[in-house]
RNA sequence: UGGGCUAUCGCCAAGCGGUAAGGCACAGGACUUUGACUCCUGUAUGCGCUGGUUCGAAUCCAGCUAGCCCAG
């Protein structure tokens, strides 16, 4: 049996490949590269991140005696990841890109080369677990909840399940991260990721217009009522539930409730504007393959690092998911996903397309 | 031009003779494989200006300057 084994040169897929090694598979390790540094608004020449992570990559593989190889996916990562991100951004909704790059790169380009490669299985570091009961495939949280990414990976399908390993589901990370000194590798104490790897400086902002090549198109921040409180910068710089770069001073602070990219409006409020109880929920994907006939209660993540919160789902003909919280909910932000669970069960995700007060 | 009022951090605003609250904004940090939220820390040797009274003044007094409101 083999496995390609896809390693972003952080310490966990690094260990997720030590322990498909030791597990007795045949493996073969791959980095995607994503983008250039033009991409993402830094010196061509300048060896950032990524270059020296495919080197860390390369070391792991060195050291663990698997080959190695680099896959080139700027082309689709710029068409279904970044492109996608900034037209979100453009339309006043909140994306979340490392759900695409799930969906589109590791879990569907990646496939295609495996396949090619004769791998029956990709194996990522990422903490979840599948499991299979007779011929049916469930996708759970991992054993550490605090490290559980169950939430970016409800797209994935039956089929695509069937062919996947995370080999770190059931360990915590700091169990990872003595397995991986344990074996020496060079990564072993390397911080954990974060923010946009494309938007290494954390200012998106700036990489949105350096790919529009548009300048910011500053409006109005109006109240719930319509009356012009400011001028905002452009409604790419703002997301619901922010509060924080407004730049305005008020006798307390507010919050964004929504963006209007018709009118090139942002509406501010109070913490109780932001509240919702329903929300809808497009582009569906049940884990199990097929939707439930009639409402259903479950646990729903409307934001990553957020517990999950009572509700009731009731998927319509149309594919999309209505939900009714039990409780109103903070905040919830069209182009994040809500992903529902049962238990530690993964039923199934989709994006917010938008909420509703009551 | 007469009469009245007000001048404290980028914004709002406490203070009322005893040695500059607080909120917003901003900056830095923590948290975090998205954006946010949240949490922590920091931020006026100086209170329109110039003098005076006092052991001591943002706080009292005088003049000046600026803005606002009534008269005109």
């Amino acid at each position: 049996m083999k496995a390609l084994i896809a390693m972003s040169g952080g310490v966990d897929s690094s260990v997720a490949a030590k322990l498909t090694l030791e597990k007795g598979l045949e493996c073969i390790g791959c980095t995607m590269k994503l983008y250039h540094n033009e991409d993402a608004g830094i010196s061509p020449s300048r060896t950032c991140c990524s270059a020296d992570d495919v080197a860390d990559a390369r070391s792991v593989a060195l050291k663990l005696g698997i080959p190695f190889y680099v896959f080139n996916f700027t082309d689709d990562f710029k068409k279904k990841v970044i492109q996608k991100f900034i037209d979100s951004y453009r339309q006043g909704i909140t994306p979340n890109p490392c759900i695409d790059c799930n969906r589109y790169m590791k879990f569907e380009k990646l496939f295609e080369r495996a396949a090619i490669l004769g791998c029956q299985y990709i194996v990522t570091g990422h903490y979840a677990r599948i499991e299979k009961d007779g011929e049916r495939y469930f996708l759970k949280k991992a054993l550490d909840p605090s490290k559980d990414q169950s939430y970016v990976l409800y797209s994935l399908t039956q089929k695509q399940l069937a062919h996947i390993l995370f080999p770190l589901g059931n360990l915590p990370k700091t169990e990872t991260r003595k397995l991986a000194e344990q074996s020496g590798l060079i990564n072993a104490q390397k911080p954990d990721s974060q923010d946009i790897c494309f938007v290494p400086d954390g200012d998106y902002a700036r990489v949105i217009r350096l790919h529009t090549k548009e300048p910011d198109k500053p409006g109005f921040f109006v109240d719930q009522e319509g009356k012009i409180l400011g001028v905002h910068k452009g409604i790419i710089h703002y997301t619901v539930g922010q509060r924080k770069g407004l730049g305005l001073s008020l006798p307390e602070p507010l919050y964004v409730c929504r963006i209007r990219p018709e009118e090139n409006t942002v509406v501010l409020g109070r913490p109780e504007d932001l509240l919702s109880q329903q929300a809808w929920v497009g582009d569906f994907n049940w884990i199990l393959g097929e939707r439930p006939d009639t409402a259903i209660r479950c646990q729903v993540k409307i934001r990553y690092r957020q517990p999950e919160q009572w509700a009731t789902a009731t998927p319509a003909d149309d594919g999309t998911v209505r939900l009714v919280f039990d409780t109103p909910q903070r905040a919830v932000t069209p182009g994040q996903a809500a992903v529902l669970y049962d238990g530690d069960v993964v039923l199934g995700g989709g994006t917010i397309l938008k909420q509703s007060t009551h």
